[in-house]
DNA sequence: TAGTGGTCTAGACCACCCC
DNA sequence: GGGTGGTCTAGACCACTAT
């Protein structure tokens, strides 16, 4: 299980530190941030940078910011920010979500006729699959099946996930990051599985997304299919 | 009715550009668009400002960069793009929709107890409200409800929208731009109205939004409560 | 008018992909 | 090795908000 790459740029460091400063209550909600000068002047670098950084926080749904007035910490009360539509972050937000493993980690080839497309080279490699659900204040409110190319991934088979952040554990792991991806999104009926998992009648609607996540090592694809229920919380996406 | 700011950014001249290219075919789906320094040879500026620019067509789901490789169009079958999660514009990809007016704009007092807080200034423009019907090849798709901040916005109550685009009405108009905005999203059964405008069942699943838009003019706000179908399609998101 | 964010220049070096 | 995107510098000027 090697490490995979160097250097952290600075403007992810500067988005991890503000992240930790508002988690910490530093800033709370409404708060004015530093202006970008000042930041500049705290982490010695550039305004390009900085704004950089402020962006990334802006599309996970943190902050918003106002021309001329300044940058704020943002409210997210009931968001799913962990499923942010836009976000590419695990944990935004103080919510206390927690992890069930619902089928271990197991070595599999690709499923015939996947949802999305896999290349030749994730085609060989194989997949690792497991599911969970996430669980918010004792109360199920997402079941979540996930695909991953199996690129020297075997640790994954003997790994505990339970209320473990997976891309915590990529990056801490492998120093694998989400780059990017893409997600479809519908409202559908919940089957009798679905309805199981996450306490439903049977016809319930449910939010059903299909993601594909791009990692920093592009031997390394996640995909993952996901039912949400919306009842008391939804999905949250700021731009 | 004035125009209400001046300069266009070169960077939104650039994704204009870009879009109106890849909308014309001259490049397709899977095309590699031209490289980073060569669009800097092509518009005479530097990589900062086309990053900028590409930077908002990847926020939009029409290009994806791949490192190394370069950047190129993107698929968006079947995608909603003009409703794109993330997406702050319309009429991305398919150019079929087709707008029904189902209530006329009409200049109200905000509601009592809005879903959104809405600040004095605005309660005390009052609002213009009209529904509108989205359709997708004659099947309706998209039930959507508008609040606008009446800012001088008097000749909406005597315009027809029908197959109009808001924003492209809002922009040509008034020079608004919409400049960011947060959603929310859940899962719901379409209720007895909503079945009927989108000719379903009722307790059908339908995908819910509340949308909260800011525009360039910081007097004028937009709210869209919106129901959409996603039977046949999807609200599709890349990032 | 002072302070904020919005845009932009003209470079530089590095990391990644492919030949 | 040559081309691509990823990150960064050290400035500059403009537009918007508040007072």
């Amino acid at each position: 299980m090697g490490i995979r790459s160097k250097k952290i740029p600075i403007y992810k460091q500067i988005v991890a530190d503000i992240k930790q400063q508002i988690a910490a209550g530093d800033y709370k909600i409404g708060d004015m941030l530093p202006s970008e000068n000042d930041y500049c002047k705290q982490y010695q670098t550039t305004r390009v940078t900085i704004r950089q950084a402020i962006n990334e926080l802006i599309s996970i749904g943190l902050v918003q910011r106002y021309h001329g007035k300044g940058s704020y910490v943002s409210e997210a009360k009931n968001a799913l920010g962990i499923l942010s539509v836009r976000g590419v972050t695990a944990g935004v937000g103080n919510l206390n979500l927690k992890t069930i493993i619902v089928k271990k980690p197991e070595l599999l080839a690709w499923p015939d006729n996947f949802f999305f497309n896999v290349g030749e080279v994730h085609k060989k490699l194989g997949c690792i699959h497991f599911s969970r659900v996430r669980t918010l204040e004792g109360k199920p409110i997402i079941f979540e099946e996930t695909f991953i190319t199996n690129h020297q991934l075997e640790v994954f088979l003997k790994t505990d996930l339970e209320n473990k952040s997976l891309f915590n554990f990529l990056k801490n792991s492998f120093n694998i990051d989400i780059k990017g991806g893409e997600q479809k999104i519908w409202a559908v009926m919940a089957n009798e599985e679905v309805a199981k998992l996450l306490s439903l009648t049977e016809k319930h609607p449910v939010l059903h997304m299909k993601r594909n996540l791009k990692t920093s090592d592009s031997k390394v694809e996640i995909f993952s299919f996901l039912y949400c229920n919306t009842e008391q919380y939804y999905l949250h996406d700021s731009f």
